[in-house]
RNA sequence: GGAGAGAUGGCCGAGCCGGUCGAAGGCGCUCGCCUGCUAAGCGAGUAGGGGAUUACAAAUUCCCUCGAGGGUUCGAAUCCCUCUCUCUCCGCCA
């Protein structure tokens, strides 16, 4: 959510932003809205403030027993008139609220204008695509012919869009997601945490979540619960309604989660392999900044998430999306994208992204630059650090051989008991 | 799941037979005084949000907020209703 009178005085800036977006919202209803309740609010207040002092005056004329009852009356009719004003009040702070959490955020000025991802910009690529002498096979292929990777089962175990890792597929999953995890709080300064999966409206509001895009979320039955599409969620909501000290700033964290996503709209996209599940394991980096350094922040941000491909040896490309591309919440994105020789293309692997103050404003979450000083809203940051089955995906088909099996990169295999090299399982 | 108790400012904690209570007192913190340094002592200050005026500054002023929402009333932290959360005991379990 934007600032209300940043809005108001930036009307011209607002609509630029949403022509570079595609995106709708009527200002001019705006402008009316805007207009309206600060005259109600004056108009209000001035009869509050009337009723406040004669209900004093009441007070005082009862404990010297004079009467009262003109004062009462007079003040009867007074609330009436107040009440009237502000339901009204009340039904312009709504749509005038509604009005403003559907607008998304303005894009930072460096992000490339284009309407669509056609105009995502390359800012770099690392290392090299490996080079086969053989037909590099996609993944699901590799993972089924290995036995490690199990759809059918899934399937009938839940549905379509779920996997069942077997045996070194399991192991190389869970290495994966500890491997990021020791990576980020060792080398990097983030603080690992581990939070609910399961959080409430309050909190997917806090982040963008709501009440925009309910369609792509789980909703627990009866509960007014919901399973997090990423810990992005409940890792951002840790300090939703808080006012930070200044040397509290800044605060990196990192969390594994499972992540929940109905993927309503994508069906007949993407069905084979890893690539996207209702289920997925993700590792998280969430950072809360000082205002000033939300930009370098970023920088360092992706170069984290970059440094675990880097750490597996996979080619990879960073893109920075474009305005069309760019999501709600975010000012400016970019998207790691990890080379999948089997499958044939580069394939997004981490998304990271400057929200500015726009979660921060609509979760509450502010420091003081002194302790004496007014709040002022955090910038909140946050990118995949990364998402553990793409990596799979990525490290099954980068590292694949003639003979169908795959070597384990020589980081990971302190974390899979010493194994080089992934051969066929059965069971 | 059953029974009971409670939710007040950074923290602790009064107020709760309705009337200058945004809120006593203490702790903490900030500034000043005092002191060879420290401690102690003394004085002052110390919630958030939204309007108006204004340069979206300072200053001034007004309104709202005592878990959240609604109600009663001229007037509510104080009375009533709903919800959420916390604690204690019992049951159940990992």
């Amino acid at each position: 959510m934007l600032d209300l009178r940043w809005v108001r005085d930036n009307l011209d800036v607002v609509q630029e932003a949403l022509g570079k977006r595609d995106v709708r919202v009527d200002l001019a209803r705006f402008r009316e809205l805007d207009g309206e309740r600060r005259r109600l609010i004056s108009e209000v207040e001035r009869l509050k403030s009337r009723r406040n002092t004669v209900s004093g005056e009441i007070a005082k004329l009862k404990k010297t027993g004079e009467p009262v009852e003109d004062q009462i009356k007079a003040m009867r009719e007074l609330g009436d008139e107040i009440r009237k004003l502000d339901m009204r009040l009340t039904e312009i702070e709504e749509e005038l609220g509604q009005l403003m959490l559907d607008i998304p955020n303005i894009p930072d000025e460096s992000v490339p204008v284009g309407p669509d991802e056609s105009a995502n910009v390359v800012v770099r690529t690392w290392s090299e695509a490996p080079k086969f002498d053989f037909e590099p096979k996609p993944h699901w292929d590799l993972g089924i012919d290995l036995g490690i990777l199990d759809f059918e089962r899934a399937a009938k175990i839940a549905r379509t869009r779920f996997v069942l890792y077997w045996e070194l597929g399991a192991r190389l999953e869970r290495s994966l997601l500890n491997f990021m995890l020791d990576l980020h709080t060792a080398k990097h300064g983030y603080t690992e945490v581990f939070p609910p999966i399961l959080v409430n409206d309050a909190s997917l509001t806090g982040t963008g979540q709501l009440p925009k895009f309910a369609e792509d979320l789980f909703k627990v039955e009866n509960e007014n619960l919901y399973l997090i599409p990423t810990a992005e969620v409940p890792v951002t909501n840790i300090h939703r309604d808080e006012i930070l000290g200044d040397d509290d700033l800044p605060r990196y964290y990192c969390a594994y989660t499972p992540c929940f996503r109905s993927e309503a709209g994508a069906y007949g996209k993407e069905t084979r392999g890893l690539i996207r599940h209702h289920q997925f394991n993700k590792v998280e980096l969430v950072k809360f900044v000082h205002p000033d350094n939300s930009y370098a922040e970023l920088e360092r941000l992706t170069a984290d998430a970059e440094s675990i491909l880097q750490a597996l040896n996979i080619h990879y490309r960073v893109i920075v999306l474009a305005t069309g591309d760019l999501g709600f919440s975010s000012a400016k994105t970019y998207d790691i994208e990890v080379w999948l020789p089997g499958f044939g293309g580069y394939k997004e692997i981490s998304s990271c992204s400057n929200f500015e103050d726009f979660q921060a404003r609509r979760a509450n979450i502010r420091f003081r630059e002194t302790p004496k000083a007014k709040p002022r809203f955090v910038h909140t940051l946050n990118g995949s650090g990364l998402a553990i089955g793409r990596t799979v995906a990525a490290v099954l088909e980068n590292y694949q051989q003639a003979d169908g099996t795959v070597l384990v990169p020589e980081a990971l295999r302190p974390y899979l008991g010493g194994v080089k090299r992934i051969g066929p399982v059965r069971f």
